[in-house]
DNA sequence: ATTCCAGATGCAACCGATTACATTTGAAGG
DNA sequence: CCTTCAAATGTAATCGGTTGCATCTGGAAT
């Protein structure tokens, strides 16, 4: 592999002349120029740019630290930010955590050990770093997080569904959460048992079942909630392939949705508005979020300025064919 | 921030002793182990892993390039791509192109550069590299890639699930292609004209429809397929995606799926066992492909042996509900 | 006490680029 | 022809590790 030195002896220069001849090419005469991209082409040079970057202690490299890269919310705010990295000149590292915090360690050690030049955590999880500060960034996570972050308001989107299948006039409406423990999860609980407060409905853990965010966890997690003497004729499924699992478990029961249940989703991702019946969901700024979160990292990397200002994108009901007025004589 | 070299001076050895007991602690004694341990933890360092890099002139690191991540047969294969790599010891850089040569040149770049040790090729295309071989493997790619590769047979999967339709008794099938000139499509769709032929029926234009792969490039492609005078009763989708697409628009006019119309699709991603109807499809290795080509990869970047020994994998044909017998009586 | 030798440690080169500083070159002006 | 000065080029240090080789140390054998 030809390096900088086989280019220097082939044009009859010295290697400083030419780093120059490629990296300034005005600052070098017309004729040593000439030798110098001669003796490349010859050699068929490329530069190293493991060295480049050794030397300015730079990688052009971030991480992305996903729960689940199946997941079509996050495949789409994924390739927004490979899209907009690539054209700030980063490069992105995936890291698919599983959910496991050792997998998640692991891509933060690339950080530290200067491998990537910042991190965006699109878990909705704390990451907690000994020493210096990293460059990190959340996005898609919760309001509550310490750095720099770009998010939505989970708790007022959820509401704000709720109160739209309360407007219709359900009264027993149940809740498909992710893992308990999880932030979304909470935080769109607090959304759900607002609503409901709001509407002097009373909360019951019988009307809460609790998933994954996955199709099948939304098949379960519905056969289960309306397993019980007065079940709920809405559902509100904290993601879209949850709501798509418990039409399916529903319908293969022989409900109609939405004329026996109504079911809303959350994200709005590409399948919804083709499911049968279309989905009605929350719509998240999934490229929006992707986007200025590369740019916001961006921007500490090169800034070095760890400033805290978050921001709030707002989230849009979208409503489709899955969701209808209450029935009028329930089972 | 700290490096080597604060270490030794503080554990007052040598830079090469620190080097030592990091990397081979059996190599010294248990006194200076003690001093160079502490100095670490005093000092908070984290080796440069830029450094070592550069040194060793590998950077522990692969591209995967696909042609679109939020394709879930793609995004499933990249997961266990991960995985795999993740255990390897390698990290994944993810490429995703867009179908655009441009992109893909700047991912091929980067390994050129040395700033990723391989390739995963996802898109079916051949790249082609001046100079040096790269290390390279194709996946889910066609058989006759000129590389290592791991994939399957396109047209023989695409005859057997044609065969499965003709054995139900359609005798007009029509068929649903990516672009053109992809050559998963023209591969798919020479297995298609395979299984007319063995049946006795005719090829005609007039059922075959180009999309993209995509849903609405689905629903499209279907709609224009069934606006002629006799409609097939049957349609091969080159993708689940598109399978979903055709059948959304089919419902939407009305049309009873399978009586009247048969669909199968191809990939068999999560969505198509939870589809209403249920897709009938071809199912693909996708973790077995992915696992196989990191695999591949890493012998040929640590053995640098570029052997061509590729692999075709099975597929399987998956019958659910969306397929059935033809009718009697076709429009 | 001396010799020997293995184990522990240090010295210094090296990887391939960039870049501050020193030196050379060459054209313009006197 | 000599001076002057900017432009062009070269020299060498540097980034932070790794590693071959030299040196040192200390305990065992004689």
């Amino acid at each position: 592999m030809a390096s900088i030195k086989d280019v220097a002896r082939l044009a009859g220069v010295s290697v400083a002349t030419v780093s120059r001849a490629i990296a300034i090419p005005e600052k070098v005469s017309e004729k040593t120029l000439k030798k110098v991209n001669d003796a490349v082409a010859l050699s068929g040079y490329r530069p190293n740019l493991l060295a480049r970057n050794f030397r300015s202690s730079r990688s052009f490299c971030i991480v992305v630290m996903v729960p689940d890269i199946t997941n079509p919310f996050f495949s789409q705010v994924i390739k927004a930010i490979e899209d907009r990295a690539q054209q700030r000149g980063y490069a992105v590292l995936l890291g698919d955590t599983r959910d496991q915090n050792s997998r998640e360690q692991e891509y933060v050690h690339r950080v530290e050990t200067r491998l990537a030049d910042g991190l965006i955590q699109l878990r909705p999880n704390e990451i907690h770093v000994e020493g210096e500060p990293l460059p990190i960034v959340y996005a898609c996570g919760c309001e509550n997080v310490p750095n720099c972050s770009v998010t939505i308001d989970n708790t007022l989107a959820a509401r704000k569904v709720v109160d739209y299948l309360v407007s219709l006039g359900h009264t027993r409406i149940g809740c498909l959460t992710g893992l308990r423990e999880n932030p979304h999860s909470m935080e769109r609980l607090a959304g759900y048992r607002q609503a409901l407060e709001a509407a002097g409905l009373e909360y019951s853990e019988h009307y809460v079942a609790e998933g994954d965010f996955t199709l099948g966890s939304g098949q379960d997690a519905a056969k289960k909630i309306m397993r019980q003497d007065k079940p709920p004729t809405a559902l509100f499924c904290m993601s879209d392939q949850m709501a798509m699992g418990a039409i399916q478990a529903l319908q293969a029961q022989g409900i109609q949705i939405p004329q026996q249940v109504s079911i809303v989703g959350f994200d709005n991702i590409a399948y919804a508005e083709f499911w049968h019946p279309t989905i009605t969901t929350v719509s998240q700024p999934a490229e929006e979020m992707g986007k200025r979160a590369v740019d916001m990292l961006v921007s500490i990397i090169e800034g070095k300025e760890f400033t805290l200002e978050s921001k709030i994108l707002p989230t849009q009901l979208i409503v489709r064919d899955s969701s209808g007025a209450a029935p009028k004589d329930p089972a």
